[in-house]
RNA sequence: GGCGCCGUGGCCAAGUGGUAAGGCACAGGUCUGCAACACCUCCAUCACCGGAUCAAAUCCGGUCGGCGCCUCCA
């Protein structure tokens, strides 16, 4: 199987460092407000390239932190007379939330960095005892030049970087080159501290990320990932960090998401155009939009609008029809073995499947592996109308399930549905009504079946109801 | 200025050398008491110009247009 890695701009085969083991870390989000949609599409990439290699049998160790110590937060505290810790719980607490919704599987650890604070001080001991640090009046700075593969992520020159940097950054006197960054900042009055040997004060942004990757996953790991913007300086500063810090390689493969646009336009808190997950919610299943999601390659943008929100609702409703359809026909069923000319369609439906893995293999193209999923659902639906076999409605039934599930759609929710006597009882009702061609009383329960939320659809075998 | 991405039907979106997948929407039709579902049919020469090739949306050069990073940001 095929990753792009942004280290080396092309598409590698993947080779795990240890056979059928993924170790991967996905930079989380600052929590200090709801996840936005620009939020959720690293979330649910990730997810989904965790779900495939766990599809394809490897062990996914999976790391996703919170950034919760930052000044948004504390802002946002002062602002609410809160705290930061009120407002870091709350809002990851939230981010659960939307992360459920979208289906997106907890990670296997989702570290804190305001647990990880001993930690933090011990890498930046030792990049300071290494050389690659410096500590001036309580904030201690990485020393880029120190570093000599700086850029090698972002294909960035540094001494390009500081003559840029020179002109348009006032420059910190403190620091010995512009493009210096934070490692420790010291502390002001109305911020959180921490004792450090270099006084009290706080973890800088990019240092969290290097330490939570290596204390969960080891000092190398197979996959780091996150957003394209985090390219620079975020991750560029992590393996200048990292690797100083263990001499080793800090992460094999390195994958990016692009971005989710309003109007061709980044969406972003700071441009003040993005959306929440939690708003969109309010109008589409969480699924429509984890489904919007996928439906583009996720290296490239993705315009979001409520247009195509509607395009991915009806597409996703054709998948879950198909479903609705195949559960009815093996429960009506009454063709109990298997055709001996059904075994060319078992290997049809075995094809799809192919073509499914084979657009996943290719760097996870999740548009073309879901129109593989499209294909199955074409091909099932005109072979229900052939009088199929209840054994190979259920092949087609759990090999579209499988699919989906490596998707994240469409799955069954697990429903205790105590009204189900009652529709099912209404509809026996309209039923009755049908066969005395009262259509007015039919439609009248009908009417009465939506009102409760319940849609039905007559079919060959009788009537099938799903919920809205 | 440096680095990088993108431009495929009304909309979305794969395809990166061998003659345009798929979905949504639209239109017509089949099925059906109606509706819904489903099925069938219909719908593009790939921003533009030039080049190498038997052959290009796919390679090379150029033009135009859109976007991103270089500053907190998924």
């Amino acid at each position: 199987m095929k990753v792009y890695n942004t280290l080396t701009r092309k598409k590698e085969e993947f080779i795990p460092l240890e056979e059928g083991k993924v170790k991967m870390y996905v930079c989380g989000p600052t929590v200090y407000s709801y996840i936005h949609i620009g939020n959720a599409r690293p979330y649910v990439v990730f997810d989904t390239v965790r779900r495939y290699f766990e599809y394809k049998g490897y062990d996914v160790t999976y790391v996703q932190n919170f950034t919760d110590v930052d000044d948004k937060i504390i802002k946002r505290a002062n602002e609410e007379h809160s705290t930061m810790d009120a407002v870091a719980n709350k809002y990851i607490e939230e981010a659960f939330k939307d992360a459920d919704g979208l289906n997106v599987k907890r990670a296997t650890v989702h570290p804190r960095v305001t647990n990880e604070i001993s930690g933090i001080i011990e890498m930046i001991k030792t990049l300071i005892d290494k050389g690659y640090a410096y500590e001036k009046e309580g904030t201690v700075y990485y020393n880029t030049k120190a570093f000599k593969e700086y850029g090698k992520l972002s294909k960035k020159n540094l001494d390009e970087l500081i003559a840029g940097a020179s002109e348009r950054v006032s420059l910190d006197d403190l620091k010995e080159n512009p493009m210096d960054f934070v490692l420790w900042k010291p502390f002001k009055p109305g911020e959180p501290k921490w004792p450090s040997p270099w006084g009290e004060g706080r973890p800088g942004w990019h240092i969290e990320c290097s330490v939570m990757s290596k204390k969960y996953l080891g000092e190398t790991i197979d996959i780091h990932a996150g957003g394209e913007d985090l390219i620079f300086p975020h991750h560029e500063n992590e393996i200048a960090q990292s690797e100083a810090a263990s001499g080793k390689p800090f992460a094999k493969y390195w994958l990016h998401n692009g971005f989710i646009t309003v109007n061709n336009e980044k969406m972003a808190k700071s441009a003040g155009n993005f959306f929440t997950v939690r708003e969109i919610a309010a109008e589409f299943p969480y699924e429509v939009i984890r489904f919007f999601i996928l439906s583009g390659h996720y290296r490239n943008p993705i315009n979001f609008s409520r247009e195509l929100l509607i395009a991915s609702q009806n597409g996703l409703e054709r998948i879950k029809n198909c479903k609705e359809n195949l559960k009815y026909y093996i429960e009506n069923c009454e063709v109990k073995d298997i055709k001996p000319e059904e075994a060319a369609m078992m290997d049809e439906i075995n094809g799809f499947k192919l073509q499914f893995e084979k657009a996943m293999d290719d760097d996870f193209n999740t548009a073309d592996a879901i129109t593989a999923v499209y294909e199955l659902v074409k091909y099932v639906n005109v072979k229900l109308k052939e009088n199929v076999s209840k054994p190979f409605a259920e092949s087609a039934l759990y090999t579209l399930n499988l699919l989906c599930s490596v998707l994240g759609i469409a799955e069954d929710k697990a429903e205790a549905d105590g009204d189900a006597k009652i529709i099912e009882a209404l509809i026996a009702k309209r039923a009755k009504a049908k066969g005395n061609k009262d259509f007015a009383e039919a439609d009248r329960i009908r009417g009465e079946l939506s009102d409760m939320g319940v849609t039905i659809k007559d079919t060959r075998q009788g009537t099938q109801w799903s919920r809205n």
